[in-house]
DNA sequence: ATGACTCCCAGTGGGAGA
């Protein structure tokens, strides 16, 4: 079975090329980031149209997420318990035995600032609730946008990025120490091509000179990580006409 | 080079993203 994460940039942009994506790579779960709209406005009907199951969680001009999925979902969590926030950034339910967790990442935008302290405190609010979450669903996945790239092969260019916004020695620790629950870098569990990223700015032809930052995710439970057999970066919706200026990760599991 | 592009809400510009 597949899973895979998309930060979409906007649904009401990208919903064609979500269509088209998952009627291409029916996987199992799509956890999509950055949808951008209110609750109301969501466009469950042509979704569900098109055979999906979905749920969603958002808000207008910022932030939203949903599951997409073959088969209904259990055990829904909107946001992390427990850590009131004004932002939808993360949707947890249950496929079976299997945790999914869908989170988009505070960007932080500069360290030192104020959303910087924000995304600290979030991970680590998150962090908090993983740890139960794994006691009670061994099976688990987290996957999303981090907006982390957790080492400098990460980085198209470390020195340039160095100290830059995700790729500051606090966002690494804050990685490392989601990787220290008991979880694992599926995409890093393979041998992969040098220089692949998940996400290309917009700007300066970064994604024709593959000037880009691996920023989303895929990590696996120490239950789930010997069922991992293939963890990739579609590059292949870029080639729409408006591309997010993310690309899709998917998980393989056997 | 305080840039570049895209999206949103706005409203003939500005914030945010990353």
């Amino acid at each position: 079975m597949k899973l895979a994460t998309w930060n979409v940039n906007s649904l009401a942009v990208r919903l064609p090329q979500v269509l088209d994506w998952l009627a291409a790579n029916p996987v199992e779960v799509l956890a999509l980031q950055e949808t951008k709209l209110s609750d109301e406005k969501f466009p469950h009907v042509e979704i569900e149209a098109a055979g999906w199951h979905v749920q969603w969680f958002g808000q207008r001009t910022y932030n939203g997420v949903a599951l997409l999925s073959k088969t209904g979902v259990e055990g829904l969590v909107r946001n992390i318990p427990g850590n009131a926030d004004e932002q939808a950034r993360v949707m947890a339910g249950s496929f079976g035995d299997l945790r999914v967790i869908d989170a988009y990442f505070p960007n932080g935008q500069a360290p030192g600032s104020d959303k910087f302290a924000y995304k600290m405190r979030w991970i680590a609010a998150l962090r908090g609730w993983l740890h139960s979450e794994l006691t009670t669903h061994p099976q688990l996945v987290l996957l999303g946008d981090f907006n982390i790239a957790p080492e400098d092969r990460d980085v198209h260019d470390p020195v340039a990025w160095a100290g830059q916004i995700h790729c500051t020695d606090d966002e690494r620790a804050h990685f490392r120490a989601l990787l220290d629950l008991g979880l694992t870098d599926a995409f890093r569990q393979f041998e992969q091509p040098e220089k692949s990223w998940t996400w290309w700015d917009y700007r300066n032809l970064a994604f024709r000179k593959n000037q880009g930052l691996r920023l989303d995710h895929i990590l696996v439970s120490k239950t789930l990580a010997p069922r991992v057999t293939a963890c990739v970066i579609d590059k292949s919706p870029r080639k729409n006409e408006r591309p997010s200026d993310h690309a899709p990760v998917v998980l393989t599991l056997s």
